[in-house]
DNA sequence: CAGATTCATGACAGTTGCGTGACAAAAACG
DNA sequence: CGTTTTTGTCACGCAACTGTCATGAATCTG
C-alpha cells in the first residue's frame, strides 16, 4: 500500500484530504505543521508527501527544503495561493508538482501515480528481511542466508501474501481467498503447500522459526 | 541546451510559447499536429514535450500514448480544459504534468526543469553492462564478450526493455504491452523471442546466466 | 485417557509452463 | 520485382508444478 503523509495545518482541510486519500486506497496520516511533519516521516518514511504552503512555525518552503536534503520522496504542494512567485519558488526548492486548492481528489491521485512512476523507474529493487530470510518481490527472487532459492510461482506468491502481513495471522480461508482466488475450496491445500514452501525456506522445516502454524487460527511469517 | 518541442495547433499560442520558451533560454520548436510532432520528436528527439489536448486528426490523448510506447520524455500538458476527468485521463495517458492555459511563463519553466530534475535521475544511463554483455541503447548496439553482436529491432527492444527493469522480473504480458504494444496477445510469441535472443547473448543458451525464466513470473535480465 | 480435531507429509496422476524447430506471411532490401 | 531477413503462429515434448488423497503425528476436549 502506498504511504502518503499530509502535512497541513488546517485541521478541516488536513482531515478532508485524509478522508479521500483513503477512499482511493492509499494508507494515508497527517501532520499539523512542518515540524511533526518531518518527525513522522522519518519515523515511518512516506512514499508520497502533500504539503500546505503557509504553516506556524517553519514555513512550507523551508520544510520542502529539509525533506529534500536527505530524501528523494515526491513531494507535492498542495496551497490555495494560486501566484506564480509562490509556484516557482516551490518547485525551485523542489518540490515536483504544485495543485491549487481546493483540488478534485481524483486529479491528485493520478498526480501522484505520475509521479511515482517517474519516481519508481529511478528506485532500487526493494527487499525484505526476516532474518535469514530476504525477499525481492520485484526480482521474484527468494534468499536464505544469502542463498537464492528457487521457488514455484504458488509458493512465491503464498509467501509474498504472508510477508505483506508481516507478523500478522492469516487464515487458511484468505490465504486460499488471496493466492488462489478461490472463494471456497479445500484447506488442506495451504498445508500443502506451507509444508513445501518450509521445506526451501526453513532451516529446520520441522520446527519452523519463520512461517509459524497458530493452530486453529493459520498461519503467520514472522522474523 | 535544453529542446522543447510544442505541440499545438492554434499558430498564435504555438508562437507565443515558442518565443517565450527561447526568452527562456531553451531551443523550442513547433509542430502544428500530433502527426507532425511525432515525426520531429523522432527527427530531432526532445528533452521536454508540451502537448495540447485538442488537435486536429490525431488527438492529445493518442499522441501521449505514442510517444510513451517508445520514449521516456517528460511531457506536459498544455489545454484550456480545466476539467478533472481530462486531466487523470491525460495523467494515465502517460502525460506527466498538466497545466492550464494561460500559464506564465515562469511557471510553465520551473515545471520544467522539476521534471527534467527526476526524469534525469531515472535515466537508464547510455551503456549498460551485464558481465560479458554491454548494451548502448543510443548506438544500437549490442557486444557480447566485445564482439558486436547483430540484433533484429524487436529483439534489441526486448532487450532493451529488459535491462531498462534490470533485476526485475517482467511478465509476458507486461513485454507485450512494452515492446510490442500489443495489449492482447500471444504470450507464447515472448517465448520465442527471448529464445532467439538467448541464441545471440548467451554463451550457452540453454542455461541462460543473464536473460533467465521465472517459471509462472516470466523474464528477467540479471548481472 | 479415549476420542475428536487439526496439522504435517509423502506419493501420485493430471495439468501447466516453457523451449524449440518448422513454416508461412510480412517486411526490408537491393 | 525477386531475394533475403524478420516476424508471428503452431505443434510437440519434456520437465516442473499442482491439487488430491491417505496416513500418521500432534494437540485439544471432555
Amino acid at each position: 500500500m502506498t504511504a502518503v503523509l499530509v502535512i497541513e495545518d488546517d485541521d478541516r482541510i488536513r482531515l478532508a484530504l485524509l478522508l479521500a486519500l483513503e477512499e482511493e486506497g492509499y494508507a494515508a496520516y497527517g501532520a499539523a505543521s512542518a515540524e511533526e511533519g518531518l518527525r513522522r516521516h522519518q519515523q515511518e518514511p512516506a512514499d508520497n508527501i502533500l504539503v500546505d504552503l503557509m504553516l506556524p512555525g517553519l514555513d512550507g518552503f523551508e520544510c520542502i527544503r529539509q525533506l529534500r536534503r536527505d530524501d528523494d520522496v515526491p513531494i507535492v504542494v498542495v496551497s490555495a495561493r494560486d501566484d506564480t512567485h509562490d509556484i516557482v519558488a516551490a518547485l525551485e526548492a523542489g518540490a515536483d508538482d504544485y495543485v491549487i486548492k481546493p483540488v478534485a481528489i481524483k486529479e491528485l491521485s493520478a498526480r501522484l501515480r505520475a509521479l511515482r512512476r517517474r519516481a519508481r523507474a529511478a528506485s532500487p529493487v526493494s527487499v525484505q528481511v526476516f532474518g535469514d530470510l530476504e525477499i525481492s518481490a520485484e526480482a521474484g527472487e527468494v534468499r536464505v542466508s544469502g542463498r537464492p532459492v528457487a521457488l514455484t510461482r504458488t509458493e512465491f506468491r503464498l509467501l509474498c501474501e504472508l510477508a505483506l502481513h508481516a507478523g500478522k495471522v492469516l487464515s487458511r480461508q484468505q490465504l486460499l481467498q488471496r493466492v488462489w482466488g478461490y472463494d471456497t475450496g479445500d484447506e488442506r491445500l495451504v498445508d500443502v503447500h506451507v509444508g513445501r514452501l518450509r521445506q526451501k525456506i526453513e532451516q529446520d522445516p520441522a520446527n519452523p522459526r519463520h512461517l509459524v502454524t497458530l493452530r486453529g487460527l493459520g498461519y503467520k511469517l514472522q522474523r
